[in-house]
DNA sequence: GATGAATGAGAATTCATTCAT
DNA sequence: GATGAATGAATTCTCATTCAT
């Protein structure tokens, strides 16, 4: 290869795709993220073929970036509500701390450029907290409902408790707080 | 009057903004809406003056007509408990009944070009429902936390119980019941 | 004839194209004309069978009330400077006066909606003031140019003059001295 | 650079939008401008941001152009009556070796797409006539009138001959000859 | 690989004119 | 005759994508 694609420019278009979409939908032009990214229009097709692949591609880096920042350091002793907490302020500070992409990612769940094949993937991401869902049924402490309910409850009240704090960041910690109660009362056998 | 602008036509026009933005999001194109409303390109703007008025109009209606279907019929004797799972089986209900309008009613919730003004009149639709959040308050039966944040709650899990309906229809009164029992588990006292 | 066309209707449609017409060109949509005129867009329609003919008839009628207002008063005895001057005047007065009037004549002349036909004749209704040229060149004191020539000269210094007023509506008197002066001392041997 | 924006193509605009806009008037489709200048439709947008930029450069390029042409060649020796007549003869022959040129100016003078500032703009390029206008009037042989007054006359009648020369090409001589007689005699002392 | 000019298929919107009422 | 809704071609401008440099 005479010059690899440069890693940095991958993200640079990542990062200003984000802004963009957050901003102004799925509509944002190639051509405001190139230059936002500092690139000529051209050259974000020779990192990404087409715009959806750079949307689907966006949509993957931001659920495994959130998936990453969040999953890992949830200790592993501690009580089944407690790693659940660990967890889910997880989520929150790293939704209220990165504002943007969570707007991107909204606009990106309802879009129909975002393909089933992607979702399915960004999913696998989440794969490591199975272990807690799974050790909450065998204790008891959880509803039976299977595990994707459960799930999808997280990212429901996870999703509206950022949209809270979006409104109002100086009560961060009290929505926090409020919404891990409602969650875990919601779903606690 | 020569013609009278007519009824019929303009929710012919919302009508098919509703199915084209379910399915396209916000970008549908006027022409092809009017082509589905059949009626001419230019006709749809005798209707509408531009564009986002029609997006604004049919925010409107979609969450209106919700809460007409929704809201009147709840049984003014009952327990709290009672009166919301009504309440929350009448909006399940209705959402599952009409998918197109609920999916394009999520395409419409992330669109910028939803004026404030929009969302702010759309939410004096749910007024009426104050009263039991205000008789639950008094009887004790809830969380000590404003009635917007009990109201997001209920938007929040009964938006979520609506997609996994979505996905498994034949599922629905499951679905419904167990969405139910995290809302009210979450939010009573 | 069940009803006959109602001349008012038909003035108050060229006075609105008129003020329409002076402000944005002959591109002032027939639906604003009508509006501006108190009728329906469609009346337009039976007093004009087209937009051109409207532009066109609007044409005639300026010139000719120009003609009408400026022409026929001049004093038949007199120097022929005397007359030309009291024309001059008459011209000029008209103009200052009509400022609107004006406007719309210069965007009709340049416009090519206008149809030959319609400038020859508008050019008959200045007709009348050929007696004066005549005599002028019998008596010797003008140039050795044919009429049209002369009537040319009139016209572009006479435009200038009320554009100048226009600029500067205080200096009406001064402006139309000054431009009669050079109309005159460029005309006469 | 890729390929750099093309003068050529910037001229070729240009010179379609002259034809066109003579033609028929500022109406005339950019649409129709690209096609005349052999490009696509979306390229003028490149050279052009509007359309409404297109008609203010294609205004300010045709005054410049005039200017260029006639302005700077006058003898700086001679009478006074000689450097304007030697300065008329340049306006009108190139008035008449360019009749497109003149028709489109005429139609931008009367829109009011053309700005202010643009006119202002233009007025620049003939600033170095000023020093004849001022010569004239120490030596007393022009009326005593602003210089503003003079251009004006100078333009009118400018015009006029020019108009007369595109309906009687053959007697260009004469017209050229007669005009600067009227405007001569007009505004001289 | 990087650049950005070139392309032309849409996009929203306007408008002269027709015609049902 | 009067009305104004209906029409759809035409208009300006945008944008994903290509490709010459």
């Amino acid at each position: 290869m005479a010059r690899p694609l440069s890693e940095a420019k991958r993200e640079a278009i990542l990062a200003a795709a984000c802004k963009l979409v957050a901003e102004h939908g799925t509509g944002a032009p190639t051509a405001k993220i190139a230059r936002e990214a500092r690139l000529a229009e051209g050259t974000l097709f020779t990192y990404f073929a087409s715009k959806d692949e750079l949307l689907n591609q966006l949509y993957l880096e931001l659920k495994t970036d959130f998936a990453k920042l969040t999953v890992p350091s949830y200790p592993s002793n501690g009580s089944v509500r407690d790693r659940f907490e660990h967890f889910w302020n997880g989520f929150i500070d790293w939704g209220a701390k990165h504002p943007v992409k969570r707007k991107a990612l909204r606009q990106l769940a309802v879009s129909d450029r975002i393909t089933q094949e992607t979702r399915d993937k960004s999913a696998i991401a989440f794969a490591e907290i199975s272990a807690l869902f799974e050790q909450g049924h065998r204790d008891g402490v959880l509803k039976d409902q299977p595990q994707s309910f459960i799930g999808t409850v997280l990212d429901a009240l996870g999703t509206m408790t950022l949209d809270l704090i979006a409104q109002e960041p100086s009560q961060h910690e009290h929505y926090r707080k409020a919404g891990f109660s409602v969650f875990w009362d919601g779903i606690s056998a």
